[in-house]
DNA sequence: ATAACAGCGTAAACAGGCTGTAAATTGATG
DNA sequence: CATCAATTTACAGCCTGTTTACGCTGTTAT
């Protein structure tokens, strides 16, 4: 039962302070921006389950934020409009928001559509799930990876490199899909040999030998896989 | 191990016979349409699993059609956009597609794409396909081979070439669609005999005795197949 | 404000083996 | 026997992944 990560976006300061203390009340787990650009930057650093969107922004339009995020995942967004403007509103669903809420509002509406929205993308059913493989413990929720029971500190995209692995695990993954999937923003560009590094940088970390890795395998050609089968074949291609 | 049917819908019957073929290659069950409500009336009848969508379209506008298709299902929707037009693709994402792609595009880049939105909608977990000829057995997400039960290491260009003969066993496939399916980018000579080539370090691997070939056939003049065929073994033909 | 540090992407060097080509050989066909 | 297609062998290039080092950025500590 662990805090679930909103991220509020809003250029007012006070209301941004005001809104952030009250979620933490509840338990949330609350990242703020007053930019848009600083928005994207912590939605695509931070894993947050929910995105609470102002559609008045000084740099980028929330419309614009909201097209962005949308690209690439499924994150709940709810958006704040300052008047009831019809057009904003259409505008808002328009690009993909999943509810609107009219400013002046009262939290008590807000808290009740973050539970709706949130209930309703099924993070509430991901709750209390521990992947495992072999020795490797993965808990999604706490991004926790443990080795043997011991825990391992792992960077943020260690961990989405890793959790992605575990969730196909037993599946070849090639290098464009998980690229896409880690680097959602198209960030990188095609030759680049980032992935290799971050997945030399987990497997010191995991393997008790790294040179001959016992989970994260590479099939040359196309990509890695997270071996999860028992009777171990060292080398299943090449 | 139940084939992903996709509904692709194109205004060009060429691209529509390209595309369609592709798939069936790489083993989906394809409906086309060239209009809107030929479209409309397919989604409809068939359970189709994606759609792959012209923003063109005869009569009704493609994202007449995605809207259509939103309301009643959450099917993943690829869109297909003429010309490098922001307003077309922010068109596309507003309407409700998933992802967009840029005529002219790749064939690969759109396989990347199915493959990656039919993983994001969860049908893809079909998790226990696995392909079985005779004592051959060939795991396509785990790239996997075993003759006997017992594990073949092969290499990329290898497995993919085993890969398209499994999926299409017990049919012929002629040179030019083996070589245009392997080496996508026209990288080969005309005349090249590096099929002949991997197909022999293939049977070397695979085969009790290369020289009287159990699995793969070859059908002079035309190209290879793999035979499923338990009554046709290795007879003394003539 | 400056320094130290961690995280991350890039660049370059390196090794190994995959892979296509060329050429010789065999086989099929008429 | 002549001819063309397919098989087989050998080999060099280069592609691919690994590894190390470095620079940049943002954050934390001094």
């Amino acid at each position: 039962m662990t805090a679930h990560r909103i991220l509020l976006v809003d250029d007012d300061e006070d209301i941004l302070a005001i809104i952030k203390g009250n979620l933490e009340l509840d338990g949330y787990l609350v990242f703020t921006a007053t930019h848009g650009k600083e928005a994207i930057r912590i939605f695509e650093s931070e894993a947050v389950d929910l995105i609470i969107l102002d559609l008045m922004l000084p740099d980028i339009d929330g419309i614009q934020v909201c097209r962005v995020t949308r690209t690439h995942s499924h994150v709940p967004i709810i958006m704040l409009t300052a008047k009831d403007s019809v057009s904003d509103k259409v505008l808002g669903l328009e690009s993909g928001a999943d509810d609107y809420l009219v400013k002046p509002f009262d939290y008590l509406e807000l808290a009740a559509r973050i539970k709706a929205q949130l209930r309703r993308s099924g993070v509430y059913v991901s709750q209390g799930d521990v992947l495992d493989v072999g020795t490797l413990t993965l808990i999604p929720e706490r991004r926790e990876v443990a080795v043997d029971g011991e825990p391992v500190s792992l960077t943020k995209k260690e961990f989405d490199i890793l959790a992605l692995l575990f969730k196909n695990a037993g599946k070849v993954l090639d290098r464009e899909t998980i690229k896409a999937e880690i680097w959602p923003g198209q960030k990188l560009y095609k030759w680049s040999r980032a992935l290799d590094v971050h997945v030399q940088r987990l497997r010191a970390k995991l393997e008790k030998n790294p040179e001959t890795p016992q989970y994260i395998q590479t099939i040359p050609g196309v990509g890695y896989m997270l071996n999860n089968d028992p009777s171990q074949i060292p080398s299943p291609e090449r």
